[in-house]
DNA sequence: AATTGAAATTGGAACGTTCCAATCAAGTCG
DNA sequence: CGACTTGATTGGAACGTTCCAATTTCAATT
């Protein structure tokens, strides 16, 4: 088979099947206007000389091309991963290929990779932007029409469809739980002001403090990385307030695995004399000691929408900068003091 | 600037900076005989009509396509994504952009991802096969002469390059470190017969014990998915026997997790009454309380390497089929008991 | 048997690039 | 000053498909 020298191609296919180029191309687009006895001898001859289609060429021609990018700020956390892998199945239950990137959060690597991704002529693009980025680097997308669809995180000022969890009210209603367990001194720490998710989970917290009549102390909201040092060092900054803070909203688990870890340094626990509330519920957030209290975004879920946002807008040709939100709920383990707080707190 | 109706390409910019398409060409692709002056113009008009390169007509043409292949097995398992990310990068260095794709660990899937991957001529491919990918899956691409490393896993008698971690001396290092805290019933627990890690670790696991004179108990061996629940259910079994298991080397972290559980659903806890080992070196191994001791496999360092494999093969046009084995090491945390032994069991 | 329309098939012109051989410009040498 | 050499530039023919308009086939109708 596979003879070394050329590839197979369309008319190699047409030459053995005893038929023209143009009957081949129309039986490899499932064309309902060709006979099945010529789909037959068509399809035999494929499988005989072991063709494979270019779609290289395909795309040049028809200018309709099957790829869809998806651009991910951190594959290695294992939140970004379960939302790259939901896009992806969709994807290709619709016959597309994937070209999955990784920016490491920085606008450079960004603006490299959104190139290679124009130059591949994806026909569609998932994003969840660097931090920083501005609405200027999707122009070019927009530009030729392109349907752009981020996910997770916003971008201020653009006008692109996105898929992001409800931020504001799972903070909320995080808040709010912390408040039923008698916390009065709640922080909320972690993420940048510059990051869209952590100022709608930020106002989120602000507005359910508010509504229960508790004060907003600005000294209790820190930002940092939202990493697990950036979680440490945050935790260290409201417990050496003169009024430090007895329980805290962490913007994400990985910030909130961090904080945990902090105040084991400084002599306190999670879920004992201190509450803690994450958000995304990793995989990890109920393995963890303590169990982690957060704050559950379906990941699998937003990358499942922005696919299909993406995908209806490929579809018919016709870009929308529709917003959706995603419901998130509060997972109650033992972080917060749910548990231990009648039992332990009480008691001793 | 772009205008709605057509793309501009390279006979637009040759146009507007007065010479031939030609030139235009060689200027892109970098071409030291062309003058900088003119250089110089090309790249101001490149520049106003906001031009983009088309790969596609580029690839059509010339046979080298700039695309490389990437099939995971399960992207949503850290230990992967980690492997992904240090394979992208290396790729991205070099002006390659990668497909990934994803195959949750399904042969058919497999199957699919691969014929996208034909189709969008790749001119290089990493695999992490699915279970019990024969060597079969990957004829098509040895046909055409596409390199394929394989990382992680091998597949039996294939003639394709891989870079795997060297399982067996990390296995027996395990094994010789257990058996040093004064564990004689070790058991091996998690993965299948039929993935090349596991029969190599277990190899390992054998050997050392044979090693130091302490029979290996079959009964000892038990398989299962090599996930959480595999590892609650594998370490039910050893517990459960006539002479039960005093500690066990998992087939990586993830077992190991759940072992871990396993054991306290038993009244057990690892380090203290009962010795645990993992494989990987997950970031969370570390922060996982009592602290995983684990064999460290440098995720990272494998996608580097099997990259740089594929892209000697791409760039010599010459495809081997080199294995390299990358080192491992022991990591040292709680689990395994070293560190409670002294203290905890000696004193008690 | 001739006519007609629908269904099936086909040839050729794109698509945007690269590559090759050919041309052109400008020195260099005897 | 003509013959060469070298360096820059260029036109056209690929590459493997799809699309369009045109053609052929075939059965149903007159």
């Amino acid at each position: 088979m596979a003879k070394r020298g050329r590839k197979t191609t369309i008319i190699d296919v047409a030459r053995t099947a005893g038929v023209s180029k143009s009957t081949v191309s129309l039986v490899l687009q499932g064309s309902p206007r060709v006979r099945p006895a010529t789909t037959e001898k068509v399809r035999t001859a494929i499988h005989r000389l072991g063709y494979v289609y270019n779609r290289g060429a395909a795309n040049l021609r028809s200018a309709h091309s099957n790829v869809v990018g998806m651009v991910i700020n951190d594959l290695a956390n294992p939140f970004f991963a379960e939302l790259a892998v939901g896009i992806e199945s969709v994807f290709r239950a619709s016959g597309l290929v994937s070209l999955i990137a990784h920016t490491a959060e920085s606008p450079n690597r960004q603006a490299d990779v959104l190139r290679a991704m124009r130059e591949q002529a994806v026909c569609g693009l998932i994003i969840c932007p660097a931090r920083g980025t501005d609405a200027s680097a999707l122009s070019a997308f927009a530009g030729v029409g392109t349907p752009v669809v981020l996910a997770m995180r916003r971008i201020p000022g653009s006008r692109v469809a996105s898929v992001v969890p409800d931020n504001a009210r799972g903070a909320a209603e995080a808040v709010r739980h912390l408040l039923s367990l008698g916390h009065r001194r709640i922080a909320f720490v972690g993420g940048h002001d510059d990051m869209s998710a952590q100022r709608d989970r930020c106002r989120g917290y602000a507005n359910a403090l508010a509504e229960a009549g508790v004060p907003v102390d600005p000294a209790l909201i820190v930002e940092s990385p939202p990493t697990r040092d950036g979680g440490i060092a945050a935790i260290g900054a409201v417990l050496a307030l003169d009024d430090p803070a007895d329980a805290a909203l962490c913007f994400n688990d990985v910030v909130a695995f961090g904080a945990m870890l902090g105040l084991r340094h400084h002599g306190r626990e999670a879920g004992r004399d201190f509450g803690i509330v994450g958000f995304d519920d990793v995989r990890e957030a109920g393995e963890h000691v303590p169990a982690l209290t957060t704050v559950a975004v379906d990941s699998a879920g937003i990358g499942a929408r922005a696919a299909q946002a993406a995908l209806r807008m490929i579809e018919s040709g016709r870009i929308s900068a529709e917003e959706q939100t995603t419901s998130v709920h509060l997972v109650m383990r033992e972080s917060c003091g749910a548990q231990t707080r009648g039992i332990g707190r009480e008691v001793a």
